[in-house]
DNA sequence: TGCTTTTGACCACCC
DNA sequence: TGGGTGGTCAAAAGC
């Protein structure tokens, strides 16, 4: 796809030739499954990240993270431009998410990407889903290329700030999936009507669209469920239905929020099955799940094997038509390269894995897929969060946050955190990750705009420089009052 | 006939 | 303490 690559380079259909990227990237690993899956060549949005800077400057090891992320930003068509969601974009492809942003913030220490809102940097590290339709040139993984891109940054030992809230220690109750929006209606895009979860065949040549699921079942996870009631939530159009997992004295339920149109809107799991998903047929086996896309991928715990399932159902919403012109392909490289990710292997990581986690942990998840907001409904990006002990903190940005979650991934040792603005009615959110690699390199990512002044006593110069950063480039992307996200790539200094 | 879904009612928790 | 809300139960209905 083309245009795609077009839009992930920040730049025209009418440039020139795209340069061969230079940066020298790691092998494929099995980890590089988790992410690819079946969709194995998909480059993601870090994969995007490295190819702005191979692009840029051939020359990325001499450089540092900043450079490399300056650089990229000042690729011809992204200098001090806010890219959003324009009428340009549009006419580049209409078949992306509309909401992908690649802006250069001149009055920030850091570059930054603005990404769709509640598109998470997990959300960025699993996009698979438009994405999937561009070949991935690197062949690398979207962890790979955020470790790569981290671990350039890792070179350069300027204003290296470690944050403190960056523990392992953080016992985790409860998972989140979270499904945002990719593409915003409020301006007009067009979205694909809702899909049926796979059955429907699907032509590259219409449009690829991303969609909301919808399904007759909601999200068919891999395990069977018994709806034993249904709710309408106050405030929401949206029903809720109460699913059990139907396997004996297994205590995992999970809540589902459809609209009447079928969308599902919201799904969480709650518990932990403590069974092997039922295996109806041997394509799982055999090495392809029945999508094709995304397999079990074992990680850790059985509710990671659904959290991949989750997945692994948007995914498929979303590749079929990749699937349908690409079947053969990825059936060669789910065999070749996702074997890992295979059932058997998936056990066998799946208990081994567990025992590494802390027992809270497995004793009560949640998966939570959802739409960001209301207003986008269109697709859908699993988020991954486990909501741990709450926790309020003051992270350096002048602002109170709240720890309400952290989530450990694989390929990364250390876990990723989530802070929620304490100031009463502000939604604004913040996740917090460092580099695989190179912890020193951290990803901090704002959701949402503040509605309120930044705390008085936290109100330093750096953090409100910082501050301003943030904030202008939310002003800057925050049209239509949507949410906003804002990947900040940075260097932060170990206290 | 048995399983699943629907739906009203009840219960518990939180503010 | 009471109301509101979410979660669950269980009988009825549907398949």
């Amino acid at each position: 796809m083309a245009e795609n690559d077009d839009v992930l380079r920040g730049t025209s259909t009418s440039s020139g030739p795209p340069t061969k990227p230079s940066i020298a990237l790691p092998p494929r690993s099995s980890m590089e499954s988790i992410f690819n899956g079946g969709l194995g060549a998909s480059p993601g949005p870090m994969t995007l990240v490295s190819s702005f800077f191979a692009e840029n400057d051939p020359d990325t090891d001499s450089r540092s993270f900043s450079q490399l992320l300056a650089g990229a930003m000042c690729s011809p068509s992204a200098v001090s431009v806010s890219v959003r969601r324009s009428e340009e974009m549009n006419r580049l492809d209409q078949n992306r998410p509309s909401d992908l942003v690649i802006s250069s913030q001149p009055q920030s220490q850091s570059s930054m990407f603005t990404i769709p809102p509640g598109l998470s940097p997990t959300g960025l590290l699993y996009s698979q889903v438009w994405f999937s339709s561009a070949p991935n040139p690197f062949g690398m993984s979207h962890q790979q290329a955020l470790e790569q891109v981290t671990a350039q940054g890792s070179k350069v030992q300027s204003h290296i700030n470690m944050q403190p809230e960056y523990t392992s220690s953080s016992v985790p109750t409860t998972t989140l999936i979270q499904f945002p929006s990719l593409s915003a209606n409020a301006s007009g895009h067009q979205q694909m009507p809702p899909m049926k979860e796979s059955s429907e065949p699907s032509h590259a040549d219409q449009g690829f669209q991303p969609s909301s699921m919808t399904v007759d079942k909601p999200a068919d996870d891999g395990y069977n469920w018994r709806k034993y009631g249904q709710k309408q939530v106050k405030g929401s159009d949206c029903p809720r239905s109460y699913y059990k997992c139907a396997h004996p004295n297994c205590p995992v339920k999970k809540k589902v929020e459809h609209c009447l149109d079928g969308q599902i809107t919201e799904i969480i799991y709650k518990g932990q099955h403590n069974h092997q998903p039922p295996q109806p047929n041997k394509r799982e086996k055999d090495g392809g799940n029945p999508n094709g896309d995304i397999n079990y991928q074992g990680n850790h715990e059985f509710v990671s094997a659904a959290e991949v399932k989750i997945s692994n159902e948007v995914m498929s919403t979303y590749s079929n038509v990749k699937r349908d012109h690409e079947s053969s392909q990825a059936t060669t490289e789910h065999k070749s390269g996702s074997s890992a990710s295979e059932e058997g292997d998936n056990d066998s990581r799946v208990d081994g894995k567990e025992e590494d986690k802390p027992d809270a942990k497995r004793r009560n998840t949640e998966i939570r897929t959802s739409e960001a907001t209301s207003s986008h409904r269109t697709v859908t990006e699993p988020r991954i969060i486990v909501q741990t002990t709450s926790k309020v903190d003051l992270l350096d940005d002048g602002y109170r946050w709240r720890k309400y979650g952290q989530k450990v991934v694989k390929g990364n040792p250390y876990p990723r955190s989530y802070y929620k603005c304490t100031s009463q009615g502000c939604t604004v959110r913040k996740h917090v990750e460092r580099a695989a690699i190179d912890p020193k390199a951290v990803i901090t990512t704002y959701e949402g705009k503040h509605n309120h002044e930044v705390p008085a006593a936290r109100n330093s110069s750096h953090n409100t420089a910082q501050l301003r950063a943030h904030n202008g480039a939310a002003d800057q992307h925050s049209f239509d009052q949507q949410p906003v996200s804002l990947l900040r790539l940075k260097e932060e200094q170990i206290t």
